[in-house]
DNA sequence: GATATTTTTTAGACGAGTCTAAAAATATTT
DNA sequence: AAATATTTTTAGACTCGTCTAAAAAATATC
């Protein structure tokens, strides 16, 4: 009847959403060495950590074989994700920052405490599905629909497709793609593939034409039609 | 030329808050035992914290001799109050909560970094002077109006002020405030005093009148034209 | 002006989260 | 399958902000 909302630290949250990402990426046990990466922090205080959500059952962890998130995790992680999405949405859409501006701003606001907040937040802001960089955002139950994608750096020549997101989010590279055109929304056909390096010839929105590492193709997501 | 921004923490804002409220009441040198009690801690807790926050140049503190801010220290705390009460306007106007639902989540959110997000915020309400309770928001220089008032209490017989803002914030007296009518910009007309126990009669826009006792009237602030 | 009371500070301890260095377990190589 | 390398955990220590209990200073009272 009566639910006890342990409260999460700050802390707690941001590994909850550090493992919740990581199985994103690569779906398997995640390893007490890839989580210290991701936070910034050292492997034995991951451990530490660990221990301590394993004690609250927000993680499954049984000692050198890794960990994953059990579903009461899982619904903490996404209830910091979307409210660091939709947080990206206002920054954005309301107080007009640019999409490489948002997400330091976003990873404090992500963490303050307001289930009505974020819902009121959500419907002010119309609902959006996606936020600035084109990732989902989860509803209230933490359902999250993830767009069918593939990287810009699999697209095959004289095909084409539409850019709707990005796997790095580092200002730098958000920045390099927004001079070279390379925005949500824009159509991409691929003109050609260099065979040495794998960098390619890309047009935009059948405009002007833009070359592209490999390695930032790889950062690309398109939409498969 | 390059100014060392130490970062503050969480806990040093809310003492430099605590302390900078504190002072606009009493107008006076600020005790361990105060703070404590504002703070909702042990003296023995904010000792150490003010040694910390002298050594920062934040306060002046001399053992046992109370504490008063230095300018950095108002600095901080004026725009730690400038953010609250801008987050209470985007909390009431935009997403519609109520003046008593607001304090706790301002709380939090007056401590995300970023005079720039803060600055644009402020833009997007219109620049807005005074918060949901009618208290005033410092602009980004940290200059402050404080609009010209008096307690409802000392209003006389048959005289009319304008409901201005309150001295209590508590939700609990904003919803009972709320209830009689008793909400910013209203006209209020002193109709009777009770000796007795100073209790009072007031009309609400020249409608319906309202008793209210001594105690409640010395929380309400009205405008003396 | 000496004594009692109140306030403030010090001393020592604790929990959260972090670290380094060393030990233990697992994985890889030969 | 034994030796080596890597990963993970433990042990002990540190900072931050808090606490209780005791000491010191300031204030009030007689």
């Amino acid at each position: 009847m009566f639910q006890i909302l342990t409260m999460n630290s700050f802390t707690e949250e941001n590994y909850l959403k550090a493992i919740f990402k990581l199985t994103e990426k690569h779906d398997a046990e995640i390893t007490t060495n890839s989580i210290a990466q991701k936070i910034g922090t050292k492997a034995a205080s991951v451990t530490d950590m660990l221990k301590k959500l394993s004690d609250k059952k927000l993680i499954n962890y049984k000692k050198y074989r890794g960990v994953s998130l059990t579903a009461k995790g899982k619904k903490v992680a996404l209830s910091i994700i979307r409210k660091h999405r939709l947080w990206e949405v206002f920054l954005v859409e309301k107080l007009k920052f640019k999409w490489d501006e948002v997400h330091e701003m976003a990873e404090e606001l992500e963490h303050i405490n307001s289930e009505e907040m974020v819902d009121r937040l959500d419907k002010y802001l119309g609902f959006p599905k996606l936020d600035p960089h084109g990732d989902p955002i989860p509803n209230g139950n933490g359902k999250i629909d993830v767009p069918k994608s593939r990287l810009l750096s699999q697209l095959s020549l004289n095909n084409s497709a539409v850019m709707i997101g990005v796997v790095d989010h580092t200002p730098s590279f958000l920045q390099y793609l927004e001079k070279q055109g390379v925005i949500l929304g824009n159509t991409i056909k691929m003109k050609e593939i260099i065979e040495y390096d794998k960098s390619l010839s890309i047009s935009i929105n059948g405009k002007k034409n833009v070359f592209i590492s490999n390695e930032a193709a790889k950062n690309i997501l398109v939409s498969v039609k």
